[in-house]
DNA sequence: ATCCAGGGCGGGT
DNA sequence: ACCCGCCCTGGA
């Protein structure tokens, strides 16, 4: 295939680092040169920014400026998100201001399942190093600039790992959950479909968390970062640290319970939680 | 060495 | 409904 190349120009709302370091993806690695490579979907991507200018650069199926239209969320205004979240309170405007580049991608479904099933009691380096061996034996080879890279293995792919296969890439306990997940939707128990296709946030939820290794935290992320949910906020040790922080101030934040957070996130922060999330885990981790 | 890292699960009250 | 111990692994 051939290299194509996008040029966006005087988008406010976005920073390579705040995107691809908030959380919310696994596979965009920083270049000496301060631009990201990352794979997504078939692509193979560099997201370099010059100015006020993104310049994407790589091998798309597909036309790349509405390949990135797509996956970077680029019709969306998240001038107007943070004008709205700013008008909060301090804090929020102040997280804002740190992560002002940040924009939630839109991410494989599949992919999005998996990656966050492995986050379980994890860190990050670990999970994008399991996730890279994961590629690298299941996906499939696509060459670029004389640098291979992999995408991530579909079902019918993934299926082909046994349980004592996951355990030797490194996946611990997690194995038999990414197993028995795999085989749901391989024998099509449930169907990525019948996900997309869910309107109603809650029911969307209960069918996430029937799978083996999606819990609350993890169904959360599925539906923020993959299926749009804007206003779910999932909660984390450090979501949780910083709400304490800022708004609870318990002497110990174990003792901050979740039904606590949700509900304090959803009076503040309403149908924009899951945005908020993003600025305020980015603020808490980086600064 | 012990602890922890972007939780989930199963078995208790 | 909450609560708790346990679960692989590897880096600090």
């Amino acid at each position: 295939m051939e290299e194509q190349q996008y040029i966006l120009k005087n988008c406010k709302s976005f920073e390579p680092k705040h995107i691809f370091e908030c959380g919310q993806c696994f596979r965009w690695n920083e270049q000496s040169d301060g631009s990201y490579t990352g794979v997504f979907g078939n692509n193979v991507m560099n997201v370099k920014k010059e100015g006020d200018n993104i310049i994407f650069k790589g091998i798309c199926n597909g036309n790349i400026k509405e390949v990135c239209e797509d996956y970077f969320d680029l019709k969306t205004s998240y001038e107007k998100i943070k004008e709205k979240l700013s008008n909060i309170d301090e804090y929020l405007a102040n997280s804002i201001n740190y992560g002002k580049g940040i924009r939630i991608l839109n991410q494989d479904l599949w992919e999005t399942i998996i990656s966050f099933e492995i986050s379980a009691n994890n860190n990050i380096p670990r999970i994008k190093g399991i996730i890279d061996r994961i590629c690298k034996k299941y996906g499939n080879e696509i060459t670029w600039n004389n640098e291979t890279y992999y995408t991530f293995p579909t079902i019918q792919q993934l299926s082909k790992a046994s349980i004592e296969d996951l355990r030797n890439i490194g996946l611990g306990f997690r194995d038999k959950r990414i197993y028995d997940t795999t085989q749901i939707f391989l024998t099509e128990k449930m169907t990525l479909e019948e996900l997309s296709s869910e309107k109603d946030t809650e029911k969307l939820r209960e069918k996430l968390i029937q799978l083996p290794g999606v819990g609350p935290k993890v169904a959360d992320c599925i539906l923020l970062f993959s299926l749009k949910r804007y206003e779910v906020f999932p909660i984390d040790v450090w979501v949780r640290r910083v709400m304490n922080e800022l708004y609870i101030h318990k002497e110990d934040e174990e003792k901050v319970s979740k039904k606590e957070l949700q509900k304090l996130a959803k009076e503040k922060y309403e149908n924009l939680a899951g945005l908020a999330q993003q600025y305020l885990f980015y603020w808490k981790r980086e600064a």
